[in-house]
DNA sequence: TCTGGGGTCCTAGGACCC
DNA sequence: TCTGGGGTCCTAGGACCC
């Protein structure tokens, strides 16, 4: 027997759990987002998007198109919340889960025909047992491999279900189209429209060899495979290396230096708060820094002696700030962690001392009170508007 | 249309080592 | 003198996804 996956999308996810909540919302054109510049649209509602609206899209165009659009701001806590709800159902379902975001998650369902000897109708129940219990429509996918699965839950939406048999997996990606497949995006699909490709059967036409000369080595592979309906590998290896980072845009651009090494300042302590919540020690600290007009350059350090505090973060994030900033106003203003490992590791190590490890708890326990809000940031930062 | 925030992965060049 | 090949780490930028 082949392999069966599912592909498991809320509906809208966001919208939906507000229109849960906010019945009188239901009927309506409802943007998740805060209006103004600089904001987009995080998800609508599908009376949102007759008017062309979508993810992503600037709030100002978001309300020309739509200017009837009621606006909400997300509540991210409400959505994890209710997002657990549905992952626990999808979880219990079948043993294969992968969950991989708030409102998306595959099943491996290979090898159970003695349970679900139909997946159509399977998928079916799942659908009905999310709504049921939740209140929540989802749209699954069902195919041989996860990236066709992927494809499929997309294809009719909302509340759809879509059944690719194994053995029309090309024939659907001709269907879906060149644009619409999982990793390709405008950049991928410009580079190949000036090469006079718009289609996946056209794609075809090029052979492995001339695809990696084009596009590089993963990236050939990657093409060549999707435009046959094979699965590229997607989703098939655990995400590895992680990162914990933080960015703000501003409006207007600021360019007085006490603000910006204020916003510094608390970008450094958020983030590494968040790596010591999770037990992690960076090896490297990147500073983002995106100019009025969307120029945008990283800097980034790995230093010899290591990296345990939001102190070291701060003195590093304003080094590197100071050797690339064109004094000009900046538009947004990152700071990321990478390389993070365990931290408990060290702690197994030779070389973690018990002063490191009272540092740390320290640091935790001050960084902890900031929470709180009792913060001298909070002063500077009234000091510097 | 005037472009968020949080992530992952890839590439290319340089340093350094064997 | 004139110069290989492979591996790994670091850096900067970019594509892509939700």
């Amino acid at each position: 027997m082949g392999s069966v996956f599912f592909h498991i999308d809320l509906d809208a996810f966001f919208a939906s759990v507000e229109i849960l909540d906010h019945p009188e919302y239901r009927g309506k054109p409802l943007i998740i987002g805060t209006p103004g510049p600089r904001h987009v649209a995080s998800t609508c509602s599908y009376e949102a998007r007759k008017y062309g609206v979508h993810s992503a899209m600037p709030m100002t165009t978001a309300l020309k198109l739509c200017p009837d659009a009621l606006c909400v701001r997300g509540r991210m806590e409400r959505y994890s919340e209710k997002s657990h709800e549905v992952m626990s159902i999808i979880r219990s379902f079948a043993p294969g889960f992968l969950q991989v975001s708030v409102d998306e998650a595959f099943l491996d369902l290979t090898g159970m025909e003695r349970i679900y000897p139909l997946p159509g109708k399977a998928a079916r129940t799942l659908k009905e047992m999310i709504l049921s219990q939740t209140g929540l429509t989802a749209s699954i996918g069902v195919a041989s491999s996860r990236f066709i699965a992927k494809l499929a839950s997309d294809y009719r939406k909302p509340d759809g279900l879509t059944i690719v048999p194994p053995g029309k997996e090309e024939a659907f990606v001709d269907k879906v189209g060149l644009g619409k497949l999982w990793g390709i995006g405008d950049s991928t699909l410009s580079a190949l429209r000036r090469r006079g490709i718009t289609t996946a059967s056209a794609l075809r036409g090029y052979p492995l060899e001339d695809l990696r000369r084009m596009f590089g080595e993963k990236s050939g592979e990657y093409l060549y495979k999707a435009a046959r309906g094979i699965d590229p590998g997607i989703y098939s290896k655990e995400a590895k290396s992680r990162s914990i980072s933080t960015e703000r845009t501003f409006y207007p651009d600021v360019r007085d230096m006490d603000a910006i090494e204020t916003y510094l300042l608390e970008m450094a302590e958020e983030v590494m708060f968040r790596a010591l919540e999770e037990k992690k020690v960076p090896r490297t600290v990147s500073v983002k820094i995106r100019y009025g007009d969307f120029s945008t350059i990283t800097v980034q350090d790995t230093p010899q002696h290591g990296i345990y505090s939001s102190t070291d973060v701060y003195a590093i994030s304003k080094e590197l700030l100071s050797s690339r900033y064109r004094g000009e106003g900046i538009r947004l203003l990152g700071i990321a962690l990478q390389g993070v490992y365990d931290g408990e590791e060290i702690a197994q190590g030779e070389f973690f001392m018990e002063k490191e490890k009272k540092e740390r708890e320290l640091e935790k326990t001050i960084l902890t009170l900031g929470r709180k809000g009792s913060r001298l940031v909070r002063a500077r930062n009234l000091g510097s508007n």
